[in-house]
DNA sequence: CAGATGACTCCCA
DNA sequence: CTGGGAGCCATCT
């Protein structure tokens, strides 16, 4: 059906989800801004905590993170797993954002679907971070 | 139908 | 550093 339930928010979060590579990260913040439509890092979340079981194996549930490049979850591997795609954790428990940070769905992908794209950040919160390397 | 809950982020004390 | 509140979707009592 044309209702929202066909393009609820979740599915359209997944679907963003889906297009991170392996051996990158994106923050809940990112996701939403890309979905667009009024979501919200809360929704990015909250749709995160619900994926259905189908869905569990090709949504990377994992490389969502918070805004800090800390890991939100407690209890699930998601650091394990995470190492095992080649991302770096400093002494802070915090990815590298420099080097893993996703930066974003290609132009031609969101406009096909019908997604925004990231604007451009500021490289010195990344710098920040080369620097305790 | 109302209330509680959950993998965020920002702002203020 | 800690703690509380606001803002919002979907699902389960």
């Amino acid at each position: 059906m044309q209702n929202t339930s066909e393009y609820m928010l979740y599915q359209r979060i997944y679907q963003v989800i889906e297009q991170v590579p392996c051996g990158m990260v994106a923050t809940y913040g990112d996701i939403a801004t890309i979905v667009g439509g009024g979501c919200d890092a809360r929704m990015v979340g909250y749709a995160l905590n619900e994926i259905p079981k189908d869905r569990v194996e090709s949504v990377p549930w994992q490389r969502i993170i918070n805004k800090e490049g800390g890991i939100s979850t407690r209890g699930l591997a998601q650091r394990q797993i995470l190492e095992d795609e080649g991302i770096v954790f400093n002494a802070q428990e915090r990815v590298i954002m420099a080097r893993f940070h996703w930066a974003g769905p290609s132009t031609e992908w969101a406009a096909a679907h019908g997604f925004q794209t990231l604007p451009p950040r500021d490289d010195e919160d990344e710098a920040e971070q080369l620097s305790l390397f």
